[in-house]
DNA sequence: ATTAGCACTCTAAAGGTAAGAGTGCTAACA
DNA sequence: TGTTAGCACTCTTACCTTTAGAGTGCTAAT
């Protein structure tokens, strides 16, 4: 990391150019291309010691002697922390993103899917978006609906303005009536505690309100409790996984099923995207965008985005990617994580850009929401 | 298809040979390779011979001159048709996906999920999966639940015993009452209606009851309206994708990506699959299992199995791969179609084997649902 | 009708060569 | 002392040639 400030600005301007040009080209760079393209004052001679004293340092490597240089891990992250010139974001394409967005107002996870498919789109790599992390989120209501005898629907909503619902078995003797009674008692016992406080117990204690016989509680009481957890299940939207084949890393069969078949296991890749943290000392605080919700007294409390390269990425299947990711908010916490990934190569600029965009317009769509909230809120009281 | 009549024993051997060597090793199979494997009574020269007549009729294809031969389009179909040896399902599996499947009789489309991840998993295959086709079905239920001022939860309840939910905006001053009331006119006016017979003007006529002013229900009928619709909207569920990256045939990474780009396009996917019919008068009845619920009177009504192989597939990208798909019903009506997308080197015995034990295990699990669905009606009249 | 034998064809693998891109090093230069 | 021209060297890639082998079609014998 100190190891960066020893860059003088002739190295800093040859890593920046040898990894724009790789990216470009996906072709190791020599120091001769390297002067006919950038039209440096420098010489190639100068540019091959240089490259010498880079790969010395560890930003550059040498697929082998008689080829050009590429990018090591910390020479992309020196780029992406450093030197990458981030563009903005094409009027067409701002547009796009806006207009795109723009109907999705009432269902979050509808949202976040159509986020994650423009960011594959307009990037053209794959993209993963996470469904809204909402146990810090407290149960506002509860409500169940008899489709026929022994199956009803469960619907529980919380206060980020988060709906699921659930088919569940009940007792074939249970009435409508009778399950409204129970849905009522623990809404009124429990609405405004934490996903987090709600247990089986304080579910059962609530119920207990509706005068019924506990034989008949029993199971639906565990259902109702069931589908108040569930409503936190990280869901994880893919988008865009072909993109990848055309990249010449991808061409190699092998590499290609282990992406995808990593990709495959929703599950953990929805782990690990939900425990990412910015408390990377490498990264760097990369504000450039005045406007977003994160920046407090001039001072960004929440990145505008996350980058992960190669090694850094803690799945073993993906460490021949990069992975540029994003949080999107409701109301002023933290509720999920839409990104990037593709190849190590990946034209962070735009990347960087688009998904800098896609964020802030999620979050200014989901302030909405979560103002409708507030006002729904203010009412009950 | 008469040209199938004109196959004598020994080219019928001798085919299936040809299309079962395929199949295990993906290379061209010469005369020599077939009497030493399969032990033949006939010598290489004789089976030459009838290689170049099977080529000639066009049941075969040679890659170039002096290589083995391979099967044909028409040369798989004939296999699937008359020669192939459908295997039993093992015991193992059998019990693994009546396992797998046992605890999903509450939800349908998790239900169907599962079945597809099932065939993705014991074929090594790619799975498509369609949700249940509802146009037939009739409406049952429809509530609304205010969740906020503005937005509001329309629950939709098919007598199939499908339950589908949409989020909705609604005017603000509208209360929960109010919700309610129109929800009750509308089902009051259009429960028992199919899907195919409600239109906008059916259900404003019936929203007609609720003694509201026409300005705050306008918007809310639409909705309304919109969501019975919706209920019929179909879904695709594709799993196991990068299975088919581990065979040659898609080694050629522009193949894998015309492959993966056309599944992408879910909508093209799920219409061509609905619109599948057993219409083809190439198709055998392929009757093999009697406890089959479509075997009535002894006639199949519906077959077990659907095969489509290259060209006559109707979607572009899937040119070079097989599918086998069949149906499943709710009740007595078709609901679905499920199948298995793979090279048309495709080891079809255990396919079908496996293909026909799901759907068999889903209509056996779905007409438990159809009964509860029976039972609940006669309840209501 | 079947089959042994053989000449022929074509592919895929292996080896060998040449071109080209890029390097590191040395020596000259400002 | 930092820069650069020049050059020998290395390594990959593309291309060509050769060879082995698998498989065929045809002919003639059974």
């Amino acid at each position: 990391m100190s190891n960066q400030q020893s860059l003088d600005d002739r190295k800093r301007n040859i890593l920046k150019a040898v990894v724009d040009d790789y990216i470009e080209t996906a072709e190791p760079v020599g120091s001769k291309a390297l002067v006919d393209k950038h039209h440096f004052t420098w010489s190639s001679a100068t540019i091959r010691n240089e490259m010498a004293e880079l790969e010395a340092l560890g930003y550059l490597e040498q697929p082998h002697t008689s080829a050009g240089r590429i990018p090591s891990d910390k020479g992309y992250r020196a780029y992406v922390d450093n030197l990458v010139q981030v563009e903005d974001v094409s009027t067409e394409e701002a547009e796009k993103i806006r207009h795109y967005l723009k109907d999705s107002l009432d269902e979050l996870t509808g949202l976040i899917r159509k986020a994650s498919t423009l960011l594959s789109d307009t990037t053209g790599y794959t993209s993963l978006a996470l469904s809204p992390h909402v146990t810090q989120s407290h149960l506002q209501q509860i409500k169940m609906l008899m489709i026929e005898p022994g199956r009803a629907l469960v619907v529980v909503v919380l206060s980020a303005g988060v709906v699921k619902d659930r088919i569940v078995r009940v007792p074939d003797i249970l009435d409508a009536n009778q399950l409204m009674q129970i849905a009522a008692a623990i809404e009124e016992g429990l609405s405004g505690m934490t996903l987090n406080d709600i247990t089986l117990v304080t579910v059962a204690s609530a119920a207990r309100h509706a005068a019924l016989p506990e034989s008949l509680l029993n199971q639906v009481l565990y259902e109702a409790y069931v589908s108040i957890k569930q409503a936190d299940n990280l869901e994880l939207y893919i988008e865009g996984q072909h993109n990848l084949l055309s990249f010449p890393e991808f061409h190699d069969i092998n590499k290609a099923q282990t992406f995808f078949k990593t990709l495959a296991c929703d599950g953990m890749i929805a782990g690990y995207m939900s425990e990412l943290k910015e408390n990377d000392p490498e990264q760097s605080d990369n504000s450039f965008d005045t406007e977003d919700p994160c920046v407090q007294d001039g001072k960004r409390i929440c990145p505008a985005y996350m980058i992960r390269i190669g090694q850094e990425i803690a799945v073993e299947g993906l460490r021949d990617c990069s992975f540029v990711t994003t949080t999107y908010k409701m109301g002023s916490v933290v509720a999920g994580r839409i990104g990037v990934i593709g190849p190590k190569r990946m034209a962070y600029s735009k990347v960087i850009s688009n998904i800098s965009f896609v964020k802030q317009t999620i979050n200014e769509n989901l302030r909405q929401i979560a103002q409708g909230e507030e006002i729904s809120e203010e009412n009950r009281t």
